[in-house]
DNA sequence: CCCACTTCCTTCGATCTCGAAGATATGGCG
DNA sequence: CGCCATATCTTCGAGATCGAAGGAAGTGGG
């Protein structure tokens, strides 16, 4: 069994408050984890004894005696995460609390398949924390994540579209031979999701979607990952209206990805003789105002906003938002809420809030971090 | 406040336990807590001295000594609950356990306004208690179905679209003036999943349908009602791909609901000179291999089904659960089965199950009485 | 400056919960 | 029928948790 990190249970509750940014004080501790103050007390002081947490220095006063302000130990721990995507893989070692303390961009072709793509990986987190965690501090957790489905159940990639060989393949298992620790893999718009989710503390809700290559989407319901039987959020293969016929590589007609990932885009674009590498150039066209670019990202936003506002009578979220490498591109998201306030129910879109994502580049990788701790927590 | 079972937190697990059928003896209880056998035993001493469990003589040996069977007392308490529809109300008073006691229907149309139903439902009530609960059986708990959107946060009816008069009526209000008790208002839909959920223990995650005069879903995420801001599981008012083009009362073109519900079957079935009073009626004329009531409950299947494509891939749950009175005609849910077959992502079918419901005609009470009993125990 | 008031945190005895050990009851097997 | 394996339930001391009380450290108002 991996190890996992020395705590019991109420231990648990309390460190994890702490990391999540919730609690700052033995008090707030109380308040938020309905332990008695006393209870604590003696569980922080186990914690600091154990080197998990640390005194530093004292808070602001709410008008009586201050606070004595709790955080993670520097040398509690660290987590290595990975997001794979299709021609990069993005590094970062993280701090329990998920902060980034190194990220880094590599090139890394996912087509060469799980062996070598993971050998890379793990030779880059061995570098990492070579070169920027002394050795008294312990790494904690691995994770991933994949630009396809995962098994919850069994952690393996599962009939990914972009992946060739990795079909099946035991991602887990093939880490947990390098690292006798908690293992993570996940779907990349799940980890933005579990990500995005810190950053909007009081809905319970969310939807995350991710408009880059492909489109994805993560789901949190009542703060948890919705992860279905592992296949949940998929919407990219969902049949839109349209007047011709397109047929997309899953061999039915008219899916979404067909007409607004941004794979769809660039080859609209080539057609129309203008040629970029990656989506994210869509959107210097874009802020460039070339109209054949600003038309098609807006009909994408549009053809996006009519799948969600099924889904947004169904599933009613406080938040949708969006997130990858289209995201930036101000038509998408104006014309994703359009079509959503246009055809929604009143009562589903009152209070919804259509946004883009805030949690950034590494919105995955803190992700990761999160779903990590709570591995490393978990009984 | 009003009043709940007065029980702790462990005991609350307990009872709850034993109320939902998962346990039935103290062995048990030990097992699905995770409380040590000694608490149990001794919170299980305290329930039979309040009055709420009682020994009921000895289970089957699993190999060695009998476990003493728990069951709920007869004197622990009831539920009265109510499902209003649009012309009648059905209702019931059942166990703590959510078994139903006794169940009667009665006319009432709900267009009369809030008050005058109400007013009924609580007459109703009264002397179905009267005639079938003894003196010295409390009751703990009332609740009510509503065939509209109920706001989770106020428990009052918003925007419904066939109750014309309760627009933001405070049902709960109303009735908590007659009973200081716990009170449930909930959409009828969603009563119908609470109630389901009992019968399919080993799915976390649900989506009943509803066919019958409206289109209605209610939706189970990791075993508990999904309600989102009080909207959740409305797929009524989701456009349909079609030829033609279809007002919806609620000012868009060709929703589902103007389609395949048992309303829209009805007016299309009058076009064709065959008139029926209610969408029961069509499951008679299905049975009586009436061809044009036959197709038309298949063309609503197929809509229905294409509609569920789209909440499938994305919320990827275990099972779907077709109830409703149209519900009995075969061809609906065959159609149901075949959309959705086709075009799902294989990853999202694999294991998922979509068969008629399972709770029978009461679902919904049930339901409520799974809801009030959260309620009861909830500190 | 003094004093009332708030907040933070710890001390301490009462209470709750746990787990090990034992008492009780049963089925299976020779 | 007697014995053992198994399951159920209770007893009891050890340890965890709680709430009340109080000490510590600040704020703010006269």
């Amino acid at each position: 069994m991996e190890q996992r990190l020395p705590v019991n249970g109420a231990q648990g509750d309390l460190l994890r408050l702490v990391a999540t940014g919730g609690a700052e004080s033995r008090a707030d501790l109380a308040r938020l984890s309905g332990l008695a103050a006393s209870s604590v007390s003696l569980r922080v002081e186990e914690l600091i004894a154990a080197g998990l947490l640390s005194e530093e220095g004292s808070g602001t006063s709410r008008g009586g005696r201050r606070p004595r302000r709790l955080r993670l130990s520097p040398t509690a721990g660290v987590l290595a995460v990975a997001d794979l995507g299709a021609n990069h893989v993005r590094l970062g070692v993280l701090d329990l609390s998920g902060a980034p303390l190194v990220v880094e961009e590599r090139p890394c072709a996912i087509a060469k398949g799980p062996e070598a793509t993971l050998d890379l990986v793990t030779a880059a987190f061995d570098s990492l924390l070579a070169a920027h965690v002394p050795g008294d501090v312990p790494l904690r957790g691995v994770g991933t994540g994949v630009p396809g489905p995962v098994d919850p159940a069994t952690l393996r990639v599962v009939t990914p579209s972009r992946m060739p060989g990795w079909n099946n393949f035991p991602v887990a298992e093939h880490l947990a031979n390098r690292y006798d620790l908690p293992i993570l893999v996940e779907n990349d718009a799940n980890l933005m999701a579990a990500g995005e989710a810190r950053w909007w503390p009081g809905s319970r809700n969310l939807m995350v979607l991710k408009a880059g290559t492909g489109i994805g989407c993560g789901v949190i319901t009542d703060g948890r990952l919705h992860r279905g039987r592992g296949a949940a959020g998929d919407i990219s293969h969902v049949r839109v209206l349209s007047d011709s016929s397109v047929l997309c590589a899953c061999g039915h007609p008219d899916c979404l990805e067909a007409y607004a990932s941004g794979a769809a885009l660039m080859s609209a674009l080539a057609e129309a003789g203008i040629v970029v590498e990656r989506p994210a150039d869509i959107v210097g066209l874009v802020d460039d105002a070339v109209p054949s670019a600003t038309s098609l990202v807006r009909g994408a936003g549009r053809r996006i906003g009519e799948v969600l506002t099924v889904l947004v009578n169904f599933f009613n979220p406080d938040v949708i938002a969006v997130g990858g490498s289209l995201s930036a591109a101000e038509p998408l998201i104006t014309a994703i809420r359009a079509a959503v306030y246009e055809r929604c129910l009143p009562l589903a879109t009152r209070d919804l809030e259509i946004a883009p994502a805030r949690a950034g580049r590494d919105g995955a990788l803190v992700g990761a971090g999160a779903l990590l701790l709570e591995s490393a927590l978990a009984g």
